[in-house]
DNA sequence: AATCTATATAACAAATAGGTTATATGGATT
DNA sequence: AATCCATATAACCTATTTGTTATATAGATT
């Protein structure tokens, strides 16, 4: 009950949304996130760390970047993400963010 | 997207998800619910005021009692709901709510 | 018409959430 | 060893959430 709850709350922040529809895409670091949702670096983090409590992503190491990706441990969470996905596909605000994305290469927006 | 995250905003309390495993039973009236969860009226009065607001519930009058029932409108809570339901068949939580909804005769618990 | 009774709303308190700026941390580079 | 850079964390502020109690409202009953 609470653990379900706890997904929905995971699901119910527009900027999650957004860092979800972009982790679909394609693995990406806090800054290139960060850069395409027009918030803040710490911002961006904090959202990702509640994301893992939750097991709804993962994290590796890469140089000096952390790339973030999904990785749905929980199955219910991973149904529903099935279905979000597919809600995306004629989502604009998603639309408008993978367009942004093409343009990023996180050599040149990482500086914070 | 808004719309999106405002569904999931719904779902994200515990309480909110109770009253809908319980209306998922039958339709109930505010103070039964307010019975079997175990909290105050006003309290139920503004999930449910919540909950219709998205579109997740409707109310009926009947006599002395307003009956909610689930009457979801929006195709993307109606799927994400079909899941929940299935869900709530093996949720101690929920199976409680409704062992104790089968003792609740409306016309001896209220009378708030 | 007066009075119940279920529900809705108002007003308030405490907790949570989500943004910011400033700073700490830790691995990579020199 | 010293420095740089991406990320994490701390501290803070404001808005939202969710519970409560007290009160208003509106339909049904007498």
């Amino acid at each position: 009950m609470e653990d379900l709850a706890k997904i929905f709350k995971m699901l119910s922040d527009k900027n999650r949304l957004r860092i979800i529809g972009l982790l679909l895409k394609r693995k990406m670091c806090v800054c290139e996130l960060a850069f395409v949702l027009g918030v803040t670096q710490p911002s961006v983090s904090r959202h990702l760390k509640l994301m893992k409590g939750v097991g709804l992503v993962s994290d590796e190491k890469d140089r000096f970047w952390t790339n973030y990706f999904i990785n749905c441990q929980d199955p219910k969470a991973a149904m529903i993400l099935k279905y979000i996905k597919g809600w995306f596909k004629d989502n604009q605000v998603i639309l408008d963010d993978l367009e942004r994305l093409k343009g990023v290469d996180r050599k040149n927006i990482c500086g914070c």
